[in-house]
This record gives C-alpha cells, sequence and structure tokens, in this order.
RNA sequence: GCUCGAGUGGUGGAACAGGUAGACACGCAGGACUUAAAAUCCUGUGGGAAGCAACGCCCGUGCGGGUUCGAUUCCCGCCUCGAGUACCA
C-alpha cells in the first residue's frame, strides 16, 4: 500500500528538529527581524484541547511562512506557571504547587512538541522561575521608584521628586498623585519626620500601599481585580464577592489613562478590542463644580472640627449645561463628608440607610437598580451659578469610586435623577425651550435655547458650555475636566503561589529591598492555607525575616504581574545581569504578531500596555506599544452529542430512541461522550461498554439501520462529555490533518464548535499530495521535464492567492487554495519536480511534516525547506490573450465574450454591440448606455 | 439600556475594491473497481415550473425601503443571534 504513513513520518521530522535545533534563533543585525508571538498558557493540570492550538497553529504558519520570506523570525512559548489551580491542589494534597506545575509543563511540552510547532525550545520562559520572577520583582522596584510627571508627561525617578521638595515644596509638581494630597513647602517637608516623608512619597510613586474597597472573595481567601469579577462572583470557582476596605500594594495605572487612549490608534488591534479598553479606561469630558456648603458653622450641625478643609463638596458632571436645573445633590453612602453633613435630625435616618447600603451584597445591588432609594441628610449647599439653596441627599445609586463620589441632581435632564426627584418631591425644572414632556419622563436633548438659566438665557448647547466653563475658571469654583473610569490596579493577593514582593517593613513603612537581593524567592512554608491571624500562606514561613530582623511583605504579585512583559525575556531568557540585552531589545523591538483571546482585552492586554509604557520612560522598551498587530483567535466551542431515552419507572428497561424519532416518545435527553459518536451515528457497542448506567441489555430504536444522536453547542468541557483531545485526533489522522483543519474549519477570529466531521477531506487532501509523488507501487515518479505553460499557470495561480490570503490572515481560504492547485495539478497528471517543489514550499507552513518528508524524497538537504525561499510570483504566466467578458444587458447576465485584453474600452464597446445576442436584445434600437469595467464585464443598458 | 460583531444551500463556509452568489470541504444520491467491505476514482447536488431536450426561463444572501446600469457588499429603518459592559453623573 503505498499510503502516506503520517506517524512515523511526522515522528520522524519531529525528531529531527529536536535533534538539530531547526528552529534555534540569534538576533542577526543584518536580516529583518518578524517577532510572532502567542499568549503564553496557564499550565493547567488538563492539558491542552483542541481549542488551545487554533491560535498557536496560525501563529506557527505565519512564523514559518515569514522565514521563508528571509525573514529572522522570533517564534518562542513560554508558560504563566503562577496561579491558583496549582496552588488549590498543593492545599489539598501538600505537594508543592512548583512540582505540579513541573509535570504540567512537562505534559504541555509534549503535547504542543507533537504539533509540530517551529518554537525555539531555547527561549522558554516560565513566570515562576526565580531566575524569571527576579525581574518581575526588579520592574516593581522601578515602578516603586518613579512617579509620574504631567509636565513631561512620562514616569521619572522619585529621587528628583525629593529634590524639588527639598527646594520648593510641591508647589510646582504637577504630578500624578494621591487626590488629597496637600500643598507644603520646603521648610514644611524638611519638618517632616522620615516616616512622614516616606507617607508623602507614596502618594506619588506608581506603585504604593492604599488602603481601599478592594474585591474581597472569602471563597479563594484573596482579592480580586475588577477584571477578575464577572457579575458579582469570582471569575474563578464562582464564589460570592464584597467589597472590603483592606491595605494593598496598588499600581497608579490612572496615570497612564491619556496615554493608554491615545496609544490605540496606533496599534493594529480589532475595533472590538480597542472599544472595549476605550470603555475600560471611559473618558468622560466634562466639567468639576465646587458647591459652597451652607452654614458650614451652624451649630446644628455636628461638625467634629471646625478647620475641616470640606466647606465645599466638588461633583463631576458631563452636563454643566444643565447646572440651572438642578434641585438637589447626592453623596455616595461612603462619601466622607457623609459625617459632617448629617444633621441631629436626621441622624437615625442617615445611619439607618448607611447600615442598609453595606449590608446589600454586589448581586442585590445589581439586581434592583431600578429601584429608587435614599436619605435626606438636612444639610444644604448653594449652587454657584444662582446662589439657590440646594438639599444634600445620601443615595446608593452614586459610586464612591467614581469621579468625586458626588453627583448634582438634575431631575429634568437624567432620567435617574428625575426618578429621584419624583420620588422625594423635588422639583424637575426645564432648562432648555425643547425638552417635553418632562413631567412624565426626563428629556437629555441638547438642542435648543437654554431658558431659566441665569447667564445662559438665549445660548445653544456649545455657547452655554463657553461661556460656564469660562465662569467656573475665572470664579476659581472648578473647572474643564476629564474624568477617567479607569481606577489603580490593586496588586497584592493573600496567596502563597505567585511573586513575593521584594518589600520590607520598618517600623510600619514599606522599604525597598536591596538590589541586589533579587530574586527574593518564595520561601517554604509547611502549609498554604493563611494563618491561624489571618495572614496570608507567606505568614507561615519560618524565620523568613529581611536582614535576619525586618518583616517582608507577606502577599504576593497577582497573576498578571508576570505576563506583563515576558515577551522582552523571550529576546534574551538566560542574562542574568539584565531583564534582557539591550542589544536583543533593539534588534527585536516590538511583537510583530501577537495571537491570543479576546478575553484578554481589558485584563492582559491593558496592564501589559501600561507597564511596556512605563518600560518605555524609562528607556527599556524601545517602542510605547508592545504589540503591533494582534490577531485574536476564536473560541472553539464544544458540541454536544445526545441520546434520547423514554421515560419509564425507576429501574425498569432503559430504551433509547434516535434523534429523528424521539417526538413519537416522551423523552429525557442525556450528554454521551462525543467520542464514541461519528458524524452524530453512535458507537452502540461502545456505548454499552462505556456506561454502568444504563442498565442490563438496554434497547434502541433505530433509524435506517442507524442510531442518530441529536447535538448542541455549548462550552466544551468534562462535564458535558464534549472535551476533544488533540492527542486523539493526532493518533488518528495525524498533526499536519489537524492543524489543515483547524485552519479550514473558518475565519480564525470567529467563534466556531468543534466538530469533526469533515476532518476526512482534509485528511484526503494530503493523501492526494502523497501521490502527487509516489504510484500505486510506493516509487517516486517524479521527473525533472520542463514543466508545460499550463502547468505553471496552474501553480503561480496560487502562489498569487496563497500569498495575498496569507497576508491579510485568511487562513481558511489558503488552505481552499492549495486544495485547488493539487486537485488540478492531479488532473494535469504533473510529475514535473519544479512545479512540485514549489508546492511543497507553499504547503510547508501549513503541514510541514509531509512537506519535508517529500521534499527529502526530492533529493533536497534534510529538513532544507524551512528556510527554503518562497516561490516568486511570475505574472507574466497568468497574462491572457482575450478575456471572455460576461455580458450583461439591464444588469442581466446573457452571454459571454472573449475579447483581446489590449482592447481599448471604445473597442469592447464597439465589439460588443456587433454581437449578435445583444443585437436581438436591442432591437435595432441604439443603447443608452454601455458600461465597461476591463477585465470584469460589460453591461448594457437598454 | 449602551458598544461592537454576525445573519448566505442539508452542514462548515467562499466571493480581493459594488461586477456571472454558493469556490473549497463535508454530507447525500448514482456509477466504476471488488466475492464483499474498506480505500480509491468518476458523475450529480440552492429552490422552482415546464419539458423529448436545451449550454434556455423564473426566484434566491434575515426582513422592509433607498442609491446604482448592476448590491451578499454602500445608506436608512426593523428583526434575530453572539460578545463585551452596565446606576460612570
Amino acid at each position: 500500500m503505498s499510503d502516506y504513513n503520517f506517524s512515523l513520518v511526522e515522528k520522524k521530522w519531529q525528531q529531527f528538529w529536536d535533534e538539530n535545533q531547526t528552529f534555534e534563533t540569534k538576533t542577526e543585525p543584518n536580516k529583518p527581524k518578524y517577532y510572532v508571538l502567542d499568549m503564553f498558557p496557564y499550565p493547567s493540570g488538563a492539558g491542552l484541547h483542541v481549542g488551545h492550538p487554533l491560535g498557536y497553529i496560525a501563529s506557527d504558519i505565519i512564523a514559518r511562512y515569514k522565514r521563508l520570506k528571509g525573514f529572522n523570525v522570533l517564534h518562542p512559548m513560554g508558560f504563566d506557571s503562577f496561579g491558583l489551580p496549582a496552588e488549590q491542589y498543593a492545599i489539598q494534597t501538600g505537594q508543592h504547587p512548583a512540582i505540579t506545575t513541573e509535570q504540567n509543563i512537562a505534559t504541555f511540552t509534549r503535547q504542543l512538541k507533537s504539533l509540530g510547532f517551529s518554537y525555539d525550545w531555547n527561549k522558554v520562559v516560565k513566570t515562576s522561575d526565580p531566575a524569571y520572577y527576579k525581574w518581575t520583582q526588579w520592574i516593581f522596584m522601578q515602578l516603586f521608584n518613579h512617579f509620574y510627571n504631567l509636565k513631561s508627561d512620562k514616569a521619572e525617578p522619585i529621587s528628583t521628586l525629593i529634590t524639588t521638595f527639598e527646594k520648593e515644596g510641591n508647589a510646582t509638581i504637577k504630578a500624578a498623585c494621591d487626590e488629597d494630597t496637600p500643598n507644603f513647602s520646603a521648610d514644611d517637608w524638611a519638618k517632616m519626620s522620615e516616616k512622614e516623608q516616606q507617607l508623602m512619597l507614596f502618594k506619588y510613586r506608581l506603585t504604593f500601599p492604599d488602603e481601599s474597597t478592594v474585591n474581597w472573595c472569602p471563597g479563594l481567601g484573596s482579592v480580586l481585580s475588577n477584571d477578575e469579577v464577572k457579575e458579582g462572583v469570582s471569575e474563578r470557582g464562582g464564589f460570592p464577592v464584597e467589597q472590603k476596605l483592606m491595605k494593598q500594594w496598588a499600581m497608579r495605572i490612572t496615570a497612564y489613562s491619556e496615554r493608554l487612549i491615545n496609544g490605540l490608534n496606533e496599534v493594529d488591534w480589532s475595533d472590538s478590542i480597542k472599544d472595549q479598553q476605550r470603555n475600560w479606561i471611559g473618558t468622560s469630558q466634562g466639567a468639576s463644580v465646587r458647591f459652597e456648603i451652607l452654614d458650614v458653622r451652624n451649630k446644628s450641625l455636628n461638625l467634629p472640627n471646625i478647620q475641616h478643609p470640606a466647606s465645599n463638596i466638588e461633583v463631576f458632571t458631563t452636563r454643566i449645561d444643565t447646572i440651572f436645573g438642578v434641585s438637589y445633590m447626592v453623596l455616595a453612602p461612603e462619601h466622607e463628608l457623609v459625617g459632617v453633613l448629617t444633621t441631629s435630625e436626621q441622624k437615625s435616618a442617615v445611619e439607618e440607610y448607611v447600615t442598609w447600603t453595606k449590608s446589600r451584597s454586589e448581586v442585590e445591588r445589581q439586581s434592583e437598580v431600578k429601584k429608587v432609594s435614599g436619605v435626606f441628610t438636612g444639610s444644604y449647599c448653594i449652587n454657584p451659578f444662582n446662589q439657590e439653596k440646594v438639599p444634600i441627599y445620601l443615595a446608593d445609586y452614586v459610586l464612591a469610586g467614581y469621579g468625586t463620589g458626588a453627583v448634582m441632581g438634575v431631575p429634568s435632564g437624567d432620567q435617574r435623577d428625575w426618578n429621584f426627584a419624583t420620588h422625594f418631591g423635588l422639583p424637575i425644572i426645564p432648562i432648555l425651550d425643547s425638552q417635553k414632556g418632562i413631567e412624565k419622563e426626563a428629556d437629555n436633548t441638547k438642542e435648543g435655547k437654554y431658558i431659566n438659566s441665569g447667564i445662559i438665557n438665549g445660548l445653544d448647547y456649545k455657547a452655554a458650555n463657553e461661556v460656564l466653563i469660562k465662569f467656573l475658571e475665572e470664579n476659581k469654583i472648578g473647572k474643564g475636566k476629564i474624568q477617567y473610569r479607569l481606577r489603580n490596579a490593586v496588586f497584592s493577593r493573600q496567596r502563597y503561589w505567585g511573586e513575593p514582593v521584594p518589600v520590607y517593613y520598618k517600623e510600619e513603612i514599606p522599604y525597598l529591598i536591596e538590589e541586589s537581593e533579587l530574586p527574593l524567592v518564595l520561601p517554604e512554608v509547611d502549609k498554604y492555607l493563611p494563618t491561624e491571624t489571618g495572614e496570608p500562606p507567606l505568614g507561615n514561613a519560618k524565620d523568613w525575616k529581611y536582614l535576619g530582623k525586618y518583616e517582608y511583605e507577606l502577599s504576593t504579585m497577582p497573576g498578571w504581574a508576570g505576563s506583563s512583559w515576558y515577551w522582552y525575556r523571550y529576546m534574551d531568557n538566560k542574562n542574568e545581569s539584565q531583564l534582557a540585552d539591550n542589544q536583543a531589545i533593539d534588534y527585536w523591538k516590538d511583537i510583530d504578531l501577537y495571537m491570543g483571546g479576546s478575553e484578554h482585552a481589558t485584563g492582559h492586554l491593558l496592564y501589559s500596555r501600561f507597564w511596556n509604557h512605563f518600560l518605555f520612560d524609562i528607556g527599556i522598551a524601545p517602542k510605547r506599544e508592545f504589540a503591533r498587530k494582534l490577531i485574536n483567535q476564536g473560541m472553539i466551542q464544544g458540541r454536544s452529542n445526545f441520546v434520547y431515552r423514554i421515560k419509564m419507572e425507576a429501574g425498569g428497561q432503559q430504551t433509547f430512541v434516535s434523534f429523528g424519532l424521539k417526538d413519537q416518545h416522551e423523552t429525557t435527553p442525556l450528554h454521551v461522550d462525543v467520542n464514541i459518536v461519528e458524524n452524530d451515528v453512535l458507537d452502540i457497542e461502545k456505548f454499552k461498554a462505556s456506561r454502568n448506567d444504563i442498565g442490563e441489555n438496554p434497547q434502541f430504536i433505530l433509524e435506517n439501520g442507524k442510531y442518530i444522536c441529536g447535538t448542541e453547542v455549548e462550552k466544551m468541557s468534562k462535564s458535558k462529555y464534549n472535551v476533544v483531545n488533540p492527542d486523539d485526533i493526532i493518533e488518528k489522522y495525524g498533526t499536519d490533518t489537524l492543524r489543515l483543519y483547524e485552519m479550514f474549519l473558518g475565519p480564525l477570529e470567529q467563534a466556531k464548535p468543534w466538530n469533526t466531521n469533515s476532518i476526512s477531506g482534509s485528511f484526503n487532501f494530503l493523501k492526494k499530495v502523497w501521490r502527487l509523488f509516489y504510484d500505486d507501487q510506493d516509487k517516486l515518479k517524479i521527473v525533472s521535464q520542463e514543466p508545460t505553460n499550463q502547468e505553471l499557470k496552474v501553480l503561480h495561480t496560487a502562489i498569487k492567492k496563497v500569498t495575498d490570503e496569507i497576508e491579510r490572515y485568511s487562513f481558511n481560504t489558503v488552505v481552499s487554495t492549495l486544495m485547488i492547485c493539487a486537485n488540478e495539478l492531479a488532473a494535469l497528471k504533473c510529475n514535473k519536480k519544479a512545479i512540485l517543489e514549489q508546492f511543497l514550499i507553499l504547503l510547508s507552513p501549513y503541514a510541514p511534516h509531509i512537506s519535508e518528508e517529500l521534499w527529502e524524497a526530492l533529493g533536497h538537504e534534510s529538513g532544507s525547506i524551512s528556510y527554503a525561499q518562497f516561490p516568486e510570483f511570475d505574472p507574466k504566466l497568468l497574462e491572457e490573450d482575450n478575456f471572455e467578458y460576461p455580458i450583461s444587458i439591464n444588469g442581466k447576465v446573457r452571454a459571454n465574450l472573449a475579447l483581446p485584453v489590449t482592447f481599448s474600452n471604445t473597442d469592447i464597446e464597439k465589439a460588443v454591440l456587433e454581437n449578435t445576442i445583444v443585437q436581438k436584445w436591442l432591437e435595432g434600437k441604439a443603447p443608452k448606455k454601455v458600461i465597461v469595467v476591463p477585465k470584469r464585464i460589460v453591461n448594457v443598458v437598454i
């Protein structure tokens, strides 16, 4: 039998690539570079499923293609190996997470190698390796030692800040810092104690301890970031999440809000990812206004401190033009002025309300969005534009974490405010002559002229805004402002299996450890749970003290720390003295093509951009943006199969009815393992053997002698019996078939269900390719004769299409093109070496193993196809003498007419009008119009 | 609610820039080879009416309009599905 023995061929070449280090990459300054990277996986215990390799296959095709195009390609793989599952396994079994992680990495590596990826395996990085996280800690230290200067718009060393403080205090500094940073002079600074100075500096550092409300997840015993919380529960495990005030390390990502928005214009990422990031950062253009609190010194207010700076309330609004429609003010229940503003008469009502809001869980709050609730504080403030007295309320629809935690209520223009005002009987003041029906609902129009609006009466929206902002700024009661939704990122996790934070505490103040002490290695502990006193697991470490006496920071870094800079480490992964060698970074610069799932839009991809902007500021990153082109491969969903059991008495004989006949019975659908179903036909014997819950001698009602299963698209998961393991596919069809098939399934970026049904098409294609080279007797049938013109035409059509399609990442159509080419070559019985070797090069990025094998059979040096030259398209070969024009009459094609391509439009028009079919339609009349689209179509309008 | 994306045969999907819709593959049907099966090869396959027959006719890319000589493609209004996000002032 002359068939293609894929398992032999694939093993042979995988071994060859391994032994010969075929894909080892070095910096070669004279060669153009191409950096193609996959988002590295978390090495879970379950190994890869068929969804994982989709992106890896695509990126490997690009890597191989770019090598053929003469690029020096960096295509590495690594492991994001810190994470929760290994830690939870450790809690259960006591096994060190490092051991579990190493085992899982070994499984992943074996599976990845069996897919024939052209990774440079010498460049593997693991985030949990001390040699790697040394540099994660180092970056943390740099963030600690820098602040964000708004004047130069970049991060600068904290030492320059100290110098300025010593000389002139902080009046001249414009920096991204905490909202509550007070002004101080050089004198003030000098008088501060060491501790006070450090606390002041934390208001500026890019990473700093911050007492803030965080998403606390008791089920996991840890803090979660906003993107780790979905619908009020943890993304991992689905445990409830509550708000809690905690001291945590935070990253001042908000300093980079504007740059993170602007940088999106420089990268070639999908609109959907860019939009998600824009929404997450949430730019709102508006103004801040201060409302003076009425009678702030009045004895009826129970002011604890007469000197309190808060004699006014600051609000942020995107509709400053509605300022004359303000009829009340609302603060978040957590607002710091609540205590000050509450009058003694209202004290109990306010306390009751605050307690009630605190007791509500995130889930409850979200499900009761429409309900109006709130309470009057008893105090008033003054609208600075018309000096009206405005009552101050509390309501939980105002979020403490956004803007200033205070909102001005304009019932006529905002539905939420309208609901609130109606509920509490507050006035609804029309402010635009175009507002309609505001006694029934709010009208948020910006059209028309202002009424009841003091200095802006009669103006339109644009003019009013200008007048108001000017008024605000001249009277120092506010200013135009851009507000971001983005919040500083919490950086502490109360877990064991993460990077230790390189910080120790002296008199309760955190300090960095010496750089020479890096890496700060994760200490051994005897259990991975929090300590009895509620400290994180690192509190269990014995004798773990800095310089033998100072407490280390006990929380570890979050999962995104190690993945926010890893692409630099691949460039020079063994460097002990630097994060990566400068020359290597200078050569590889940034990622040309980054491949990974869109679920990382507001997590990994945003944090990585943030760190990269910072690394750019401190002279390490050569570009502001780390990845020029991003492709998000679609998720591969599971396709579950069902059998239908006829309802019966408990313990009775079980009968299963085929899908097409199930409506004649009352049935219960049961998941059935997709691996014993082929083309939706159940393998009944395997089914009987695999289940012990179907009783003795189950019966099957068949249609056409087969049991047909029902199907449904669901998430791929063990419990739904729809997980397909690539190992099984490889065993049955081989890696090359799997690679081709995954690409052929459909557009890369589209989500699609896995369906093994049509994989035989890809397998047949490879067998066909094999038969182009070998005859029935297994003899090579290739000859060295000159190819015919027709053969060259087939080849060059394919070269052109394949090149165009791969350049626009249309992997599925490339596979089609290759199939068409093979079909046509087979039809021509082409056995010319010159044609077939070029075809092999086209095929090799997709099906590298079979290509290597046949390439070698043609007498080329083993393994050399990986660095062969991609065929050059010759346009002359595709030139035609005649082009067959479809002739349409009034938009409908009625004839075809072959005309010389050299014809001018007028010549074509003339020839078409002389055509007998056209003349028949014209019936002797002249056409109204003739449209000639060269080499496309001719349309005659009559 | 808001933002983004998608609706094409029995199925996955193709159509570069508005130019012969359904490439390629699966499935299905028929045929060849075979004692038989598998494998392989060949033919047909969007729907419809009529017909001895036709390489001819009509309809057809979620729905309704529009622009155009010509629309799966562009514009307006809807419907359905998917993703993200949500009291963001």
